[in-house]
DNA sequence: ATTACTATGTTTCGAGTAA
DNA sequence: TTTACTCGAAACATAGTAA
């Protein structure tokens, strides 16, 4: 099944349509032309390949659906195979949030975390940085990769507050630290900065500067 | 079952014994407790993982074998989402094979093609470059997401010779092409250069030399 | 040539449970 | 608590074909 993917991979169907049919499918992967017909059929109907067929084959191509289970295992693989620890760097624009994250961070609960396991006082906010480039939102789920300085998550009498992993980094220069926030799914393509400073005045930042967030190796 | 093997890297099984269990490993793929253990038992028969096993759990670690699976499905997915055309560069050192590599190059059946489709008529010898690091074993690998100029295989009287791919490249500056011989197994750290000049004369390179190949992007 | 349905055989799964 | 066996059920693969 997956193994038919991979074929299709091979094949350059991640980027365009390829022209193929059941019997060469079949033969790559090890098996039976009607099992990979029956394969085809079943990842059309899970959207992840769309197809075109005629009596003479067909073309097939990877749907981004498709492509986005492939990069999950690329992720994984990723730290595995790519020894060295290179520095990450992202880059992207400051934009305004709904100001929520000053609240969470300033919690008791949370705030006791920060200064115990990041060594400072957060000040009440969060910077939310925008990427803008594929390159940006690669290197941000490459931070996973990274040890992460864990923050549990509580409750109170009224709710649950979730758990978070954090990585020290600079922003512009100055110590911050990425917080990922467990469970919200969050967008890939944002990253939320903590920092003892109230970052937008100590580096001057307005909605659309481009900020230059370094993680911290070890 | 592969799924077993994610959630076995993602634990770090890889460099080290991870201690898991039958019961956690079902739940992170969404198995059974009896599936998990069956699979755990035919991945150590396959000879994938090694495990130590007692009354609490075991310990799992991936045997060199599994890794090199993962490693080809890494190759696979590298260049589809590692876009930007980096220049691949591999560095080794010179050293003498058995000599057979220039009979072969000489050989009319494979000269003609390497006039015609690299544009140059090949010192009838190949330079052999050993590799030293895993980076530029890595990079080897890579390789072969580059755009190949094919050389066809044929047949004499006597017997089929096999056919190759060729990259273009620079030997220290010097204009050549590497060599990859379909079908030998060759050693994944060994890399085979010809070129219209006789490298060994033209760089003074002896046994030892440290030679930089830069493959050439297009 | 193709793709893909049906019918049948084979493999895989997991509940129950032993050790 | 574990791991992992047995066995009936569910899922899956393929031969034979139709279109």
């Amino acid at each position: 099944m997956e193994n038919l993917i991979y074929s299709l991979v091979k094949k350059g169907a991640h980027e365009k349509f390829v022209r193929t049919n059941t019997v060469e499918l079949a033969s790559e992967c090890g098996m039976s032309q009607q099992t990979a017909s029956r394969k085809l059929i079943e990842l059309e109907n899970n959207k992840l390949i769309e197809r075109k067929i005629d009596r003479h084959g067909q073309s097939v191509r990877l749907t981004q659906k498709a492509l986005e289970g492939l990069r999950d295992v690329y992720r994984n693989l990723r730290p595995v195979f790519e020894t060295a620890a290179k520095k990450i760097t992202i880059e992207g624009k400051v934009f305004s949030g709904l100001g929520e994250g000053g609240y969470y961070v300033g919690m008791p609960g949370y705030k006791k975390q920060f200064i115990q396991k990041l060594g400072f006082d957060p000040y009440p906010g969060t910077l939310n940085v925008k990427l803008e480039t594929e390159r940006d939102i690669e290197a941000k789920a490459q931070i996973e990769s990274l040890p992460a300085v864990r923050i549990e998550g509580f409750s109170d009498a009224k709710r649950t507050y979730g758990g978070a992993n954090c990585y020290n980094a600079t922003v512009n220069g100055v110590d911050a630290a990425v917080l990922v926030i467990e469970r919200t799914h969050h967008p890939a393509d944002v990253v939320e900065v903590i920092s003892s400073h109230f970052l937008r005045k100590r580096l001057r930042l307005n909605d659309g500067s481009t900020v230059r967030i370094l993680l911290k190796n070890e």
